[in-house]
DNA sequence: CCTTTTGAACTGACCAGTCAGTGCAAAAAG
DNA sequence: CTTTTTGCACTGACTGGTCAGTTCAAAAGG
């Protein structure tokens, strides 16, 4: 339709696609995914409303239309990283508590088991950590909706085996299961960020001690 | 409120002064005031970038040349906001300790205090709180290096209540004090955001209750 | 009077989203 | 086997609008 004269030209010959992907849609994939990988540390970086759609598509490699091509608008983009984030963040914690569980450990051992692979997600994605996090509590958005979806799973996860615990007898009765779960998710995300930000040097083991000392009560407990 | 003809601003009177020291209250104090509230809450829920000029300045009921009379640019009018705002925040943190020991308390009662106190700023400065979480981790940003002094000096309070406490052999040794800083400022931070957000019916002695628990070690201790 | 605020027009940069068109590989036609 | 068509994926110049910051004379305010 429009290509009235396609030369043969010498074909560069295959490109390489992406890593994985069956048939079809490979490179589109591949597409997306360079261009989620640029949103998220542009997007860290500078916030939603300071990064154009212009470094994205450069950071990506890719035209600004490809962006366009992809997704229906800038905030469509942000919104299915969202997801593809947090979906990361729940399959990795729900493993680590499975897991754990598998092995014959304590609920509080699942626990400690998830704060150690929130750490490690925050260490292997802290760019979308950080946008998470700033984008989380703000009112009046466009993306309120899917964030309040995205932020419910994330912290059912801790819920559940706070649940489980309490339930075993592990745990004491006496506990707010969603106040808690809110505070032990808080604790993990601001230390690892703190971490991240102004104490590099420190090993992720560390910071896994500190905050488990503090699950198990051996800061203050007595 | 922003009617196009001169506001009666005598009628106002000594309205609660926000995030502001209320010293020498001379007109510009007044106008900068104004200022402060409309850009803490504009910023709070659609971003720093998000946010024009135009209608900060239409929020606090000034024109907007009054804006760049008292501000060099939209960046230093936010600088100075989040210098105002973290000043009123360690006062309050270390009004709290201090109180608490001329009571005879323990440091972990100062520490149960803080927490308190902290509680209470985000209750009544919901806004300030949010905008410093979502821009403390962005790197790259004009105000990071404001950011990092204010940040420090908010942790340096927590900070040094946990050292006088494993000082006077009330905590234990093994603690690692900026890392146990850190996760209880943001156990903190993070429940009271999501009391606000996502479960306002709660009280705000529920929620300290569940964090206080945790500090002391009755989640799991033992 | 000296300081502060007003209001409105203006500029120049910047940016989200559009659209006509390109390149290419595989299917269909010859 | 060769030629033509098809349609997906991508391109980038362009548009219409927005916004930070400027300017300035005139009017409060104190």
């Amino acid at each position: 339709m429009s290509a009235p004269g396609a030369a043969p030209a010498s074909a560069v010959g295959p490109e390489r696609i992406g890593l994985m992907e069956s048939s079809g849609t490979t490179r589109r994939q591949a597409t997306r995914q360079k261009l989620y990988e640029a949103a998220v540390t542009l997007i860290a970086e500078k916030g939603f409303s300071a990064t154009t759609v212009d470094e994205i598509a450069e950071r990506a490699g890719v035209a600004k239309g490809t962006v366009y091509y992809n997704f229906k608008s800038k905030t469509e983009l942000f919104e299915e990283l969202l997801r593809h984030g947090v979906g990361l963040l729940t399959v990795s914690l729900r493993a680590a508590a499975e897991e754990s569980e598998e092995r014959g450990g304590t609920r509080v051992e699942a626990l400690d088991a998830m704060i150690r692979a929130g750490l490690a997600f925050i260490d292997r994605y802290p760019a979308f950590t950080q946008l998470y996090v700033a984008e989380l509590w703000r009112t009046n958005r466009a993306w309120q909706s899917t964030l309040l979806v995205v932020r419910q799973e994330a912290v059912a996860v801790v819920e559940d085996v706070l649940r489980d615990a309490v339930g075993s007898g592990e745990l004491s009765e006496e506990i707010d299961i969603p106040l808690t779960a809110a505070a032990l998710v808080g604790m993990v995300l601001v230390a690892a960020l703190d971490w991240q930000a102004f104490q590099p040097e420190r090993s992720i083991d560390e910071v896994h001690s500190a905050l488990s000392l503090l699950l198990h009560g051996r800061v203050s407990g007595h």
